[in-house]
DNA sequence: TAATAAAAACGATCACTGATCGGTATTAGT
DNA sequence: ACTAATACCGATCAGTGATCGTTTTTATTA
């Protein structure tokens, strides 16, 4: 649970990839994502095995090739690495999603809105 | 507005301090947090001047010393973190709020839920 | 079972960046 | 002008992401 991974810009494609077709092996990702950088298939397993390193992936063999899986969600994974953030700025939890809900209130829809007050109410009760 | 720059251990701490201290020089920081370390002035002088170049410090010439304070609030800075995490991940900002408001939620106090709630009422005042 | 083709594993290089510090140049007071 | 404090310069070292060539493994099939 402890040091949550900074990623580069080729992992987080890939990582993007992943999360939204749920699998893939090397020569998928690298037909989807690595051929339009004109970057080897190589390149491209060892993203795969530093992310599945990280524990970031998981994957499984079928047949003689790997197929790479998220092991996190991604909410998950910026909800740790926001944590991490506060923690290591020792700065108030409260303030921090005020601050960021401000700034991100602009795009938020009406619906999640609702769905926050919701949320707000029962943890007010549950502190009653 | 670009690039918003990762930053390092030392950096980090430098940064907690003046967000505490609202400025120090050198000679300051490298007493308050350099010293436990064992390490240089120069080691805290060159990160003092790496964060200035990445535009999260001023600095100020005083007699013949220059006096550094933050350029951000440490609030801006996580929330243009969260948000250049949420686009980089293309997520949905307000799944991210919610998801990340559930796993905060047992830690925020009832103050702060009220500034929430208001918060979310203006926005919807706004959106109506 | 031996050959083959596909994929994994290994390891090397390169670039960038944070941490670290020694030495040299500046500069503000006396 | 002298001196001490400080800034500036540049060098080294370590970690890591990106990149790829080469070697090894392995599942299939001839």
């Amino acid at each position: 649970m402890k040091n949550i991974p900074i990623i580069g810009e080729l992992e987080q494609a890939v990582l993007n990839y992943l999360w939204k077709h749920q699998e893939g092996s090397v020569k998928l990702v690298h037909s989807a994502i690595g051929k339009k950088r004109k970057i080897s298939s190589n390149t491209i397993q060892s993203t795969l095995e530093r992310l599945q390193k990280k524990g970031l992936l998981s994957r499984e063999k079928v047949s003689y090739a790997y197929v790479y899986r998220p092991a996190v969600e991604r909410n998950e994974l910026i909800g740790q690495w926001l944590n991490e953030m506060i923690d290591s700025f020792s700065a108030g939890k409260s303030e921090i999603m005020i601050s960021a809900f401000a700034d991100l209130s602009k795009s938020i829809d009406s619906e999640s809105l609702e769905k926050l007050e919701e949320l707000i109410k029962k943890v007010e009760k549950k502190n009653a």
